[in-house]
DNA sequence: ATTTTGGAAAATTTCGAAGTTTTCTTGTTT
DNA sequence: AAACAAGAAAACTTCGAAATTTTCCAAAAT
């Protein structure tokens, strides 16, 4: 049972970011190795690894533990994930071209297809993943068109951790709730194809705000 | 010759903020072995730890290098910085007391005092390192009210990078650079105190403008 | 009752060697 | 001469064990 390495990084990458590993956990190279059928000292390379995307802390001496999740930090996730987001998009929008409107374009129209499925059936579960990704590949090309790639890496950072850090509050994901996103994403993507730089900020303050 | 694994990083960090390891270059763990008498995989685990800073690229297989140094990046890079201290100093502005504004001033004056010795003595050199540590000092100063740790740690991540893009540069540092220095550190420390987020905005961006 | 101490158990780090992968060199072919 | 291939060398990763550090727990002292 050979696992790649990159192969533990990515299903390691994807308990956290579901609290599959609970937020503050100790992750133990020990306990870790046996699952993946490696040493503890492959396990703690890959661990290394992920505390640079920030899911992972590190404590020199003391170990790993999956990022901690508090209401301090994640108001402050949100209001960095806001922060780049906003710049990002504000970037994009003067910067993108046809091509960049037509990426969004095409992103939103399968989320909101996705999204449209889960107001329907009221019931997230089974479109959980395909959700997940769609609304990660709106997001992302929002921002695509920033022309910075460091802006760019830094937000999937941000992305990454927030989604960790909400993902088991566990909010009434009732049909409500989906009506709620629909327009907000409806919003995000008419500012930006508007090139409405103070409303498409705007409406990236609407969508994330109730994290706050 | 057993040196702490602590000291191998903070040695490496100032050997790649200080471009001794210069930008783009090979980092072999069997070579920096030799230097701190320990073996290659703790050279390694140490490496793996500065590539969360972004100082040094990982690449799975094919090891390290400090991070390359380009026109584009160098540019990238001070986006960033300027994006996250002028956030940072505008939260500071709302958000601080007179503890922060203390402690801004005590920084800007430590810092002034020597940019005047350099800029009468004409020689930077010997006042290098007692310079670096006093203008981070009051740029972190500057953006500690803002009441955000991910703020702050992305923000030191960045100035050290910002730090590794520059170093190697050589400008030209005779008394007219830091008669402007001066006055763009007087300008961002007027604005921050009088409370005038604009003027602050504007001071961070005219001091950091020449590396767009 | 709380704090301190001692030592055992557990966890982390370090190591050198063995196993892979990549890179380099050299000789061959087109 | 350029492109390709095979083999050798170098670099990177993985491993299991040894060394170190931290944590835990129970007994002793305040």
């Amino acid at each position: 049972m050979r696992i790649d390495t990159n192969e533990i990084y990515v299903d390691l990458q994807r308990k956290l970011i579901t609290a599959f590993l609970k937020p503050g956990a100790k992750l133990k190279p020990s306990d870790l190795q046996g699952e993946y059928g490696c040493s503890s000292n492959t396990v703690r390379d890959v661990l290394l690894r992920l505390s640079k995307v920030g899911l992972v802390e590190f404590e020199i001496q003391r170990g790993f533990r999956a990022k901690a999740s508090t209401p301090e930090l994640r108001r402050d996730v949100t209001k960095f994930r806001i922060l780049l987001e906003q710049e990002g998009a504000a970037l994009s929008m003067v910067n993108g071209g046809v091509q960049w409107e037509a990426k969004l374009s095409a992103s939103h129209h399968q989320l909101r297809h996705i999204e449209s499925q889960i107001e329907l059936s009221n019931d997230v579960q089974p479109y959980m993943d395909l959700w997940s990704d769609a609304e990660k590949e709106f997001h992302d090309t929002l921002i695509s068109g920033c022309e910075s790639p460091i802006l760019r890496e830094n937000y999937g950072n941000i992305y990454a951790q927030f989604r960790q850090q909400m993902v088991s509050l566990e909010r009434d994901f009732g049909s409500n709730y989906f009506q709620a996103i629909i327009g907000e994403h409806q919003a995000i993507l008419n500012a930006a194809l508007a090139r409405d730089v103070k409303a498409c900020r705007d409406a990236i303050y609407d969508h994330l705000k109730r994290n706050l």
